[in-house]
RNA sequence: GUGGUUGUAGCUCAGUUGGUUAGAGCAUUGGUUUGUGGUGCCGAGGGUCGUGGGUUCGAGCCCCAUCAUCCACCCCA
């Protein structure tokens, strides 16, 4: 067989040592927040029953879920007449019954049906696994990421949701952002305003344009309007809305009276509210938000499943989408037939904070994530002396590694240089006649004498700081 | 799915109007006289120039196709 030269498919990455320290750096961090809030993690597996998952994300969705393949023989049913006519959609069914799971949302939706009779409500749970898009990847896309989700289900309370403006505030400024953005929205809002055009039908349309504004502009937006369906006395209308300025208070005053004949439009403004001084109790006495809250009602998202509040957060110091989002969705679970069961939950973007704290050089200097002492390796006679203080060091949760091969100094320095091993041990005939070992510090370059019993209790000490 | 960009060493790139054995930096690796890295000096390995056709005496360079890549759109984290 010739060499290949191998390659990794479209979409995908490799994590090196280094990256898989600063991920779990960003996975802990959430994980903590998330857990003093009082979610409980869970998993799921990778893959779900196809049928599981179409038709949840709408026609765009489901064609960019990856299909698993049957295993065995998956041709040998397949009706000659679906072959001969080429058409994909009918034998799919037939020849995959399993796909990777495409967010995190509806396999856990499946989870609580599955397990209603063990759940006590309202369950709150987190989950940190990767999902899988066959999307065309592009800046900050990829096929295979990590989504991080907090959901709740079984509680209506908007308390969740202004829990969830602390939680990304919490868990995003220990990431080390300072200006953010956690953009608010209600769906019911967006209801309103169509049923006040007259066009409530076509208030996905109207969404779809709108939250381009900060992207085309109101030109654009105006020209996708009326290729939607909607008249210029429709945009006129529109206009004020959505060009709404000022304070969060004075937007709801002005949406208020806009919405004033719309049931719907008017409990969406109170939903609001009702999250805004939530948050402002959660957050006296203690310090103040480092996020920006601000009420956008260009805000639309996948609006798929969302009923209520609808969040997206934004870094405002870097060039990136947004980096998390969620809302309330009643009737998660309607879909496999768990009927009147509430929920809400958001969604922090992993990879694309990565990408943002990369940019912001804000991963901390990791001493911990490596080993902490390399044991020289001069001739058999240290090596025997150097495999009991070894184990000695694990044994107290030191990291530790003996050099495999009695190599040259400059190459087992080199290496621990490489891997930022703070401490190298030397061995020698010197020290096994003095008893005094040589502990050679790394980032300083200071050697020091110093007996097996010292070593040990200086790098415990070290440990515990 | 649509539009565009770029493909030369592991990485980042140079390569003249088409002209002999295709270069650099970084990375890797060896040496630099016997026990000292990150920082000196000298060397080495590594490329059928994305792939397949075509034009030409001659192609990394020109033409066609194809694949890959990145970016933008759709959509979305």
């Amino acid at each position: 067989m010739a060499a290949m030269k191998p390659a990794l498919p479209k979409g995908t990455r490799d994590f090196s040592p280094t990256e898989m320290v600063r991920r779990n750096y960003i996975f802990d961090t959430i994980k903590t927040v998330f857990k003093k809030y009082g979610y409980q993690e869970i998993q799921t597996p990778s893959m779900e029953n196809l049928s599981t998952l179409t038709g949840k994300y709408g026609d765009e969705g489901d064609k960019l879920i990856f299909k698993i393949l049957n295993s065995g023989d998956f041709l040998a049913n397949i009706k000659d007449e679906h072959l001969t006519t080429h058409n994909s959609q009918l034998i799919t069914p037939s020849i995959s019954e399993k796909a990777l799971r495409y967010d995190l949302t509806v396999p856990f939706a499946r989870y609580v049906v599955m397990h209603q009779n063990e759940i006590t409500l309202p369950f709150k749970r987190f989950q940190i696994q990767p999902v899988w898009r066959a999307d065309r990847p592009q800046k900050g896309r990829y096929r295979e990421f990590y989504q991080c989700d907090v959901d709740v289900v079984g509680s209506e309370s908007l308390l969740n949701e202004a829990e969830f403006v602390l939680i990304y505030d919490e868990a995003l400024s220990k990431l080390g952002l300072n200006d953010f953005t956690i953009k608010i929205n209600n769906r019911k809002i967006l209801s309103g305003i169509a049923e006040i055009l007259g066009k409530p039908e076509l208030i996905v349309d109207m969404t779809v344009a709108i939250d381009k504004l900060d992207k085309i502009g109101l030109d654009g937006v105006t020209k996708e309007l009326l290729e939607r369906g909607f008249t210029t006395d429709d945009i006129e209308k529109l206009k004020p809305v959505i060009l709404l300025q000022g304070s969060n208070e004075e937007k709801v005053e002005k949406l208020k009276e806009v919405l004033k004949d719309s049931q719907t439009g008017l409990k969406g403004i109170e939903e609001i509210e009702i999250i805004f001084e939530y948050v402002r109790y959660l957050q006296s006495p203690l310090p103040h938000l480092t996020s920006k809250i601000e009420l956008d009602i260009t805000l639309a998202r996948g609006l798929n499943y969302y009923t209520g509040a609808i969040f997206e957060v934004k870094t405002n110091e870097a060039d990136m989408g947004s980096i998390g989002g969620g809302g309330r969705y009643d009737d998660l679970t309607g879909m496999f037939g768990l009927k009147g069961l509430t929920g809400a939950g958001i969604s922090f973007g992993a990879d694309r904070i990565y990408d943002v704290l990369e940019e912001l050089n804000l991963f901390p200097e990791s001493t911990q994530e490596t080993t902490r002492i390399l044991i020289s390796n001069f001739d058999k006679e240290a090596e025997r002396f150097a495999l009991p203080l070894l184990q000695q060091l694990r044994n107290n949760n030191i990291a530790a590694e003996l050099y495999p091969t009695a190599a040259k100094l400059k190459k087992q320095l080199s290496y621990a240089d490489d891997k930022r091993i703070p401490y190298v041990l030397l061995i020698g005939s010197e020290e096994l006649e003095s008893g005094k070992l040589t502990l050679r510090n790394m980032l300083t370059g200071a050697q020091e004498k110093i007996t097996r019993e010292e070593l040990v209790e200086n790098l415990k000490r070290d440990q515990a700081l």
